[in-house]
DNA sequence: ATATAAACGAGACGGTACGTCCCGTCTTTCG
DNA sequence: CGAAAGACGGGACGTACCGTCTCGTTTATAT
């Protein structure tokens, strides 16, 4: 099998590094709000052309911009089902307390819902962690250390809907307090106890 | 105490009534996208600088269109708190569950959230139902129906959470099984039992 | 008789002032390649939409921009026929012999021949000499000078078409004895004389 | 001597010929405005380097495709200098009173004057037909049919400068009569008459 | 009645950013 | 090794809205 070599000159990577790495300082230094093709073209040194080749829009601009160099969040390995997603809850939350969790949630609410781009964003940004929980809980259950009666797709929902729900919401703070006790009562549901 | 009645013109009851119309329809019919300051002037027949007036962008004017004339959220009475509990819930989601919904997303993720504008929006459209929820919790732990062991603030914010989770990311549909498995899982992390 | 008011913000006839005068600059200086809007609204402060209020594309201000302050040719007050045009040929023939000629050139070959903006600029800058000549000869007529046995517009084309012939093409040089030499032959063709 | 065999892949000959061909459609189809680089390289299936490697700009590629396959302009064989001239002049209205005809006025104004490009279709277009008509009156002159005391240059121009100043100028329209009233009054100027 | 004043519609203003077109150059692979 | 394909940095295009401002008009209270 041949490399599926292309005829003209390639894409100059140099070029897109320059442009991502142009949009996420605009994204740190000043928000979501300033991030203009015009913005980054003139900071990254780019043609804007060059820029519209790659993305349609600011906001799919945005999107490669929040997801390049993003490790995404993984379950910190822990022994038992409660130290592990409370490890990944904490470190989930941590990540987003910040602005950048802020732009994220603009980001999404911005995006063309449609758009292959968003869907690439919403899977390696927002869902990776609620993969990553499922996944534990799964195992858990394998273990017989839970006993999954309801509704899987619901119950991850209800542990990591809520960290955005506050994020966009803001009503009140996110912090570590916030991210056990959501695990304590997603825990107290799936509890395999003898009552039953 | 008389009236404090100025001298000159005094504003045009119907100008405000004109332009939350015509934001109104410009949301429902092209989107947040398309509710500009122009376009609203523009339909209403009001002169741009009478918007300016009430409202200092068109985020505020999307967060006032979508308040006006929006009854909120409240517990349809039930007899149990599981019953009370789900048919609010399903209102809700029946609620959000239309383009309207996303808007008030992407409505609230655009918004400046230190505005006095914005607060009043969260409190009235997003926050009514979870404030709802929160006297239906408190009474049925009164009744002794339910056990509040654990923090009530994340326990609601693990009920109306998933909401605007779905929503936001769109990930799975918002329907009225949701609503009830929802009900369903928080009730079991509050159950009165025996074994404790 | 009132004067037409109309309602809103009036016109600042400044920024027109501005505009015309860095268009102007930009026309003698840079040359009509360089004369882009762009330029323009960056040169005279004003804002790109200010001008494309008033003129539809660079051509029409490069035309508004030759146009003010341009005292159009007239007729050199002579005795004769002869003096009085060959004064006017020659003062035609020193405005056009510069930088500024050929731009004229350049900006009637691309402007929209059917444009109202076009043809306003034709009359008062191209056409004018025309018209005044055109006065010349009738006058010279009435006095018995000459005989107008031929067309006047062939003839009238005659002696201003060579004029923009050479500043377009270029293959010789605008001088006074440029001048000097049509008027002398115009004026053979229509001379009075005993032999007819 | 061997035949001068260079490496490499020889130049396409029948890439230059698809390049007038667009380049002549686009300018008959379209006009001046749309003859760009980018939409000749389109149109012929040539890379844009391959253009560039022949002309330098679209002015020169629209100067190349207006110049092939025009036939030029010749005194049509009369038994009279004022049936020969007239004869010429009338073709010579004919074949620019076209859109081709504003075409040729437009990139000969657009063009760049001291390009060798420029001077040859300059020559070729626009000053055949007068090297022509200087060869009638030079004939003419020799056969003692006119006197030719003025400067020939200038009544040369006085013929051939009035066509391209009414299609530039666009005031009056381009016709046989026109070209015959030229014909006319230029013969009066050099009428050999008995009274001098 | 008549002045005074506030809010109005209209609309031009200086600006920012948009997304597109085309420029002329450069780099790569193919013939 | 020239031709094709095509991405590049760049400049300008013409448009949409922004939020501000200045008008002339309307509508009310206060004199």
């Amino acid at each position: 099998m041949s490399p599926p070599k292309r005829r003209g000159r390639p894409p100059n990577q140099l070029a897109q590094a320059r442009i991502l790495k142009a949009a996420h300082d605009i994204l740190t230094e000043d928000g979501f709000g300033r991030l203009t093709v015009e913005a980054v073209a003139a900071r990254s040194g780019v043609g804007k052309p060059t820029i519209y080749r790659h993305w349609a829009n600011a906001s799919e601009l945005a999107m490669a911009a929040l997801m390049s160099g993003d490790p995404g969040i993984f379950a910190g390995g822990g022994t038992s089902l409660r130290s592990a997603l409370a490890g990944q809850m904490r470190s989930l939350i941590q990540a987003f307390a910040t602005t950048r969790g802020r732009q994220i949630a603009m980001t999404l609410a911005a995006a063309d819902p449609e758009s292959e781009f968003t869907k690439a964003f919403r899977n390696q940004v927002i869902l990776s962690s609620r993969e990553a929980g499922r996944a534990l809980l799964l195992e858990a259950a394998a273990r017989g250390e839970i006993m999954l009666q309801h509704d899987l797709e619901v119950l991850l929902d209800m542990i990591y809907g809520p960290v955005f729900y506050r994020l966009l919401v803001g009503h009140r703070s996110l912090d570590t307090g916030f991210a056990d006790s959501i695990v304590a009562i997603a825990l107290e549901a799936v509890a395999a106890r003898a009552d039953r």
